[in-house]
DNA sequence: ATAATCATGACTAATATAATAGACATTATA
DNA sequence: TATAATGTCTATTATATTAGTCATGATTAT
C-alpha cells in the first residue's frame, strides 16, 4: 500500500470533517487551510468523496462539506481503499482473482503478499476517522508545542 | 508497499536462482523463459541485482548468472527494498524523519501508517529464498497440474 | 443583485515505469 | 584463433501516473 498526494489529502480531510462532525459544515477554503492542500486540488478530491458517499455538501454562501455517516462508522480502509483503489501489493495478488495466475513462483510471492495484505487490512479496517479524532483531541488538550503545518 | 514489474521480476529470479544454488550457473534468456521477462529488460534487473551484491555472473559462452549468498541468508524484505526503495506507505513517515512535520492530523495518520510498516516488515523480512524455494520444492513433487505461465 | 461557495471538464508539466535498441566485452570450445 | 553464445552498458521511446492549474458554470444566503 502506498498513500499518494490524493490519498494523504482526503485522509486529512475526513478527519477534520470528523473533527466538526455535527458542528455544522466546512468549507473547502477552511479544508485548505488547515490541511495545506490546494484549493482547486481539494476540490477534486473533495467531489470524489461525495461520489464515494463518504461526504456531502451544501452549496452557496456560508456553504461547505460534511460527513454523511457518524465519524464511527467511517474506517481509514474504506476511505484508503476507496481512493488509491486496490491496495494489494502485486495486482495478481487482488482477492477474487487467484485462479487467473497458474505461475509456480508467482504462488509463493502471493501467499506471502497476502500475508502483507492481511496484516494491513486488520491495522486500516479497524481504524475509524472517530478514533482518530478523539487522539487529535486528546493531544490538543495536552497542549504539545506543535504548529499546523508539514 | 507495492510491487513493481521490475520488483516482480527481481523477486522472480531471486526465487529461481534460489532454486539452482550450488547447480551452476542460469542464462538471462532461461531466467527470462522461466519467468516470463522481456530479456532486454531483465538485463538491467540483474545488473541492478549484481551491483546490489545479491547475485554475481560469469562471462562468455555458458556464462549466466548465480547467487553470491546462501538463500537461506537473502529475505523478500532486503530485496523488496533494494529494488523499489522506502516501503513506508507515506513518505513523511519514513524512519528517522520523524521530527520535520508537526502535523497533528498527519501524526495519527502516522501512528497508523507506522503499524502497517511494522506488519509489513514482519512478514517480508523473515521469508527467505530458501524458504520460498523449499515450498516451491514441495509443490512441484506434489504434482499439482500447475503450468508455468501467468 | 451579488458575493461566496460548490461543480465540472479540459489541460499541462513532471516524474516514474516498462520496455526496446544497439553497440560492446568476455570466454568456452571447436 | 575464429566464432558463437553469453554478459555489460548507454541511450531512447512509449505509456501511465501524479499533482496539479485554468476557465467557466451553477447554486444560494444575505
Amino acid at each position: 500500500m502506498k498513500i499518494s498526494y490524493k490519498g494523504d489529502y482526503a485522509l486529512k480531510t475526513l478527519l477534520e470533517l470528523a473533527l466538526s462532525y455535527n458542528k455544522g459544515v466546512v468549507s473547502i477554503h477552511n479544508l485548505a487551510r488547515k490541511g495545506d492542500i490546494p484549493v482547486k486540488f481539494l476540490e477534486q478530491v473533495l467531489l470524489t468523496l461525495k461520489r464515494g458517499g463518504f461526504v456531502d455538501s451544501k452549496r452557496g454562501i456560508s456553504g461547505g462539506y460534511f460527513l454523511t455517516k457518524p465519524p464511527e462508522k467511517i474506517t481509514v480502509g474504506e476511505a484508503v481503499r476507496f481512493i488509491e483503489g486496490p491496495i494489494e501489493p502485486l495486482a495478481c495478488a487482488v482477492r477474487d482473482s487467484y485462479d487467473e495466475c497458474k505461475d509456480f513462483s508467482g504462488c509463493v510471492f502471493k501467499e506471502l503478499l497476502d500475508q502483507v495484505y492481511t496484516a494491513t487490512s486488520l491495522v486500516i479496517d479497524t481504524a475509524t476517522f472517530a478514533e482518530l479524532a478523539r487522539r487529535v483531541n486528546a493531544r490538543q488538550t495536552e497542549r504539545r508545542d506543535c504548529t499546523y503545518s508539514i
